[in-house]
DNA sequence: CTAGGGTTAG
C-alpha cells in the first residue's frame, strides 16, 4: 500500500522517473512478491506519460493474460495514448477489452477520444461519436459538452457550437469558467467579438473570475484580427487588475505588435518578458527573428537565434527560411548558401520561395556553381522555379557565354 | 493513499 501511494504520487506530479526508480527499488528490496493489479496500473499509466503507450499496452496484455484487471483510469490512458498516435485499432481494442473485462468505458474515456478525434483533425468523427453516446443513453457531462463544443468551434462550426451550449443548459449543466472560455474563444476566431464580450461580462456575472486565460482568449482573438491595440489596452489592464501574465500572454502580444511591424515595441515587451523571470519559448522568438529579417537587420536576428539556442531552444523550420530570405536581401549570397547547407545537413526542407530567391542572389552574385546546387536540389524535391528567377537565371548563364548553358538549360527545362 | 477529463499562442 505503502509503495502504492508513492508511486501514484510521482506519477501526479509528472515524475515518470521516479516511478521507475521506485519501482526499481521494489525489485531490490524484494517486495515484488506484493506487486499488484494496482501497481502494475501505475508503471502502465508511467509508460503513457512517456509517450511509451505501446509498451504500456503490452504489459497491460500480460497481467490480463493472469486474470488481473486494472481499473478504468489505466484503460482510460492507454486509449487517450493511443488516440494521440491516431492507432485507432488499437483504440477499438482496448473498448472490447474493456467490455468483456466489466470495465464500462465512461464519461472519461470517452472524452478523450472525443478530445483527440478534435485534436487530430477529426472533428467530425469526434461529433459522431458525441452523437452516437447520446443516442445509447450515455449522459454526457459539461467536461464532455466542452470538450465538443471546443472542437467545433476550433472547426468553426459556431452554429452547431451555439446549439450543444443551450442543450447543455437544457440539462442542468451551467457553464463555467471553461465553458465560457471556449466558447468566447470560438467567437473571437470567427471575428465576432460583439458575441464575445457579451458572453464574457455573462461569465463575469456569473460569479466566475476574470482570469489570465480569460484575458488570453481575448487577446488571442484581438490580435488574430489586427486588433493589437485594443489586445495591449487589455494587456495593461491585467497589470491593473492584478491578473498574472504569463508566457502565453507575452507571446501573444509579441507576435501581434511584430505582425504589425512594431518591432520596437516588441522588443520591449520580450525584455519584459525576460525581467518577470519568465522562460522564453521557442515562439516569443519565432516572430521576432522573422520580423528583424523582414526589415533589414538579420544581424539582431541571427542574435537572437544565438540566445535561443543557448538556453536550448530549437528553431521552428520557417525560423531558417527568414533567415536566408533576409541574408539574401542583403545581398549575402555566401551566408545565405552557408544557412542552406546547413539545413540539408539537419534534415530541414526549405520553401520553395525561399530557394527561389537564394538561386536569384547566387546567381546574381556568379555564383553558379552554387546555383545549379540549390536548383538541383528543388527539381529533387518537386518545386517549380519561377519565372523571375529563371530569367535572371538564363541571363546569367548566355552572358557568362559558359559552355554548361546548354545542358543548364536542359536541367532547367526538364525540372519544368 | 486508493482516479481521472475540458479553456488561451505557436
Amino acid at each position: 500500500m505503502t509503495w502504492n501511494a508513492a508511486l501514484s504520487g510521482c506519477l501526479k506530479v509528472g515524475r515518470t522517473d521516479f516511478v521507475w526508480k521506485l519501482y526499481q527499488e521494489m525489485i531490490e528490496c524484494g517486495v515484488v512478491a506484493d506487486v499488484d493489479v494496482e501497481t502494475v496500473g501505475y508503471l502502465i499509466q508511467a509508460f503513457c506519460a512517456d509517450n511509451r503507450v505501446s509498451e504500456g499496452y503490452e504489459l497491460l496484455r500480460q497481467v490480463l493474460v493472469n486474470g488481473l484487471v486494472p481499473e478504468n483510469a489505466v484503460f482510460n490512458k492507454l486509449i487517450s495514448g493511443f488516440c494521440k498516435e491516431k492507432q485507432y485499432t488499437r483504440v477499438s481494442e482496448l473498448l472490447h477489452t474493456m467490455i468483456a473485462k466489466n470495465r464500462v468505458p465512461d464519461n472519461y474515456t470517452y472524452q478523450e477520444v472525443i478530445n483527440w478525434l478534435c485534436k487530430k483533425g477529426k472533428g467530425l468523427e469526434g461529433l459522431r461519436v458525441f452523437n452516437d453516446l447520446k443516442d445509447r443513453g450515455y449522459a454526457p457531462d459539461i467536461a464532455m459538452y466542452t470538450t465538443m463544443i471546443h472542437g467545433l468551434c476550433t472547426m468553426g462550426w459556431l452554429g452547431e457550437a451555439r446549439k450543444l451550449w443551450f442543450e447543455m443548459i437544457e440539462k442542468g449543466f451551467h457553464p463555467n469558467e471553461y465553458t465560457y472560455n471556449t466558447m468566447i474563444h470560438g467567437f473571437c476566431k470567427i471575428d465576432n467579438f460583439e458575441e464575445a464580450k457579451i458572453l464574457y461580462k455573462e461569465m463575469c456575472n456569473k460569479g466566475h473570475k476574470e482570469t489570465t486565460v480569460s484575458y488570453n482568449t481575448m487577446m488571442t482573438g484581438l490580435c488574430l484580427h489586427g486588433r493589437t491595440d485594443e489586445a495591449y489596452r487589455l494587456f495593461q489592464e491585467m497589470h491593473q487588475k492584478g491578473i498574472v501574465r504569463d508566457l502565453i500572454t507575452y507571446n501573444t502580444i509579441i507576435q501581434g505588435f511584430c505582425k504589425e511591424g512594431k518591432i520596437v515595441e516588441s522588443m520591449n515587451l520580450f525584455r519584459e518578458l525576460l525581467a518577470q523571470g519568465l522562460q522564453p519559448s521557442t515562439y516569443s522568438y519565432t516572430p521576432l527573428i522573422q520580423k528583424l529579417c523582414q526589415v533589414g537587420a538579420v544581424q539582431e536576428a541571427k542574435g537572437l537565434w544565438n540566445d535561443m539556442k543557448n538556453i536550448g531552444l530549437e528553431p521552428i523550420v520557417g525560423t531558417h527560411d527568414y533567415i536566408i530570405i533576409g541574408l539574401c536581401d542583403q545581398g549575402d549570397a555566401a551566408e545565405g548558401m552557408e544557412w542552406f547547407i546547413e539545413m540539408l545537413n539537419s534534415k530541414l526542407k526549405p520553401k520553395q520561395e525561399t530557394l527561389g530567391r537564394l538561386v536569384e542572389c547566387l546567381t546574381q552574385r556568379d555564383r553558379l556553381d552554387d546555383s545549379l546546387l540549390v536548383l538541383e536540389f528543388m527539381f529533387r524535391t518537386g518545386y517549380a522555379l519561377e519565372k523571375g528567377v529563371c530569367h535572371s537565371l538564363v541571363n546569367k548563364l548566355c552572358w557568362e557565354d559558359n559552355h554548361f548553358v546548354e545542358t543548364c538549360l536542359g536541367e532547367i527545362l526538364e525540372g519544368k
